[in-house]
DNA sequence: CAACTTACATACAGGATGGTTTGTATGTAG
DNA sequence: CTACATACAAACCATCCTGTATGTAAGTTG
């Protein structure tokens, strides 16, 4: 009975997950936009439009929520590689494609940057640590394994570029006209394919 | 006159010295310790057992006293850097040895961590951006010179390697106890000399 | 329909932070 | 030696932060 198309008033299961998300959506972008550092409660709460009571009942604490947001930045980071490696021009020919989704997935949008944010604050974090280090290990094999299909070390480069990647994330960050850096990635592209 | 040896109060530039090198200090173990984000003047000055109306006269603004410390944290990382290249055992046989350097001056001390808090800090601090721009700048430059006995193309091995190690750095910040970093960093070495 | 649980809003408490102000001691120059 | 500048101390203030307590409306279940 009660089946979701047919109600017009939201069940408290709908009104929970839209909630959460509002509520996520928020953190991300205050994450990206203002940093770790700067996102308070109480900004994500205006960004979402909500009210700090609605924000306390569904994450009681601050850190459920950050953890949550933590959580959420490697999913949509792993959806992207799932879609990516799906499609059917994706990177199954060279490993140089993988190399260049990686370059994608890094620079447009920035996931990568509040997941940066993230890794740098999770070292004085004792609460968010454990948290980030799993989710940062799921991601990391994730990604070695875009690089299996293409021969035994393959794996290994594909890390040594998602760090070198990183690194040029927040190098971006502090120089961003810098067009310096796709031409050094080319040259890595060059030496290690 | 009053010859700086036979004094036994400290003239006032002697205070002054002394007194902003004991704050960078305090600020330094701060930032490597609990953060950028936590490093408030209120724990910088308890730390340095100076009252806070002392850093105010130095450091009028807290922004005055990180932008100092962000300077100081350089400066350290380029006196490493010259004594390393004035040894005679220095890295002035193979390029190997230049990243082998750069491995050492990254994951022995707390430096790096304190500069990859400070890039990513200044992405969302507009005040910040600027001192940490021209100081990585700097920074950068003198390491792509040490690549640059070595050939050509060798300064940009080298500020890719600089990129791959800040990558790794944050990468240590969280799985402090993962020992496959130097073996990726083998096959690195392996693949760019 | 009635008891109960969940969703959300408002208000408040306690603590931390950065900047300012005021007062005092100590160098320093004329 | 006197006038002035500098070095430092302590207290204060406005703001922001997180967590909690309380109240009301809405949904759910018997």
């Amino acid at each position: 009975m009660t089946p979701a198309t047919e109600r017009i008033r939201p069940t408290q299961g709908q009104r929970t997950d839209a909630m959460r998300a509002r509520l996520l959506e928020a953190t991300l972008e205050i994450i990206a936009e203002e940093g770790w550092a700067n996102a308070s409660t109480q900004k994500i709460c205006k960004r979402a439009g909500v009210s700090r009571g609605a924000q306390t009942h569904h994450f009681p604490t601050k850190d459920s929520l950050l953890i949550a947001a933590v959580q959420e930045i490697v999913a949509r980071y792993q959806r992207d590689i799932d879609t990516a490696t799906s499609k059917p021009d994706g990177p199954d020919q060279h490993l140089e494609d993988v190399f260049d989704f990686l370059w994608g997935a890094c620079f447009e949008g920035n996931l990568l940057n509040s997941w940066m944010e993230v890794m740098v604050a999770s070292r004085t974090d004792a609460v968010l640590r454990p948290a980030v280090r799993e989710t940062d290990q799921t991601a990391v094999t994730a990604m070695r394994a875009l690089g299996d299909p293409y021969g035994p070390g393959a794996a290994d480069l594909v890390e040594l570029t998602v760090y070198l990647l990183r690194g040029m994330v927040v190098q971006a960050g502090v120089h961003p006209d810098d067009e310096s850096r796709r031409n050094l990635f080319e040259v890595w592209k060059k030496i290690a394919c």
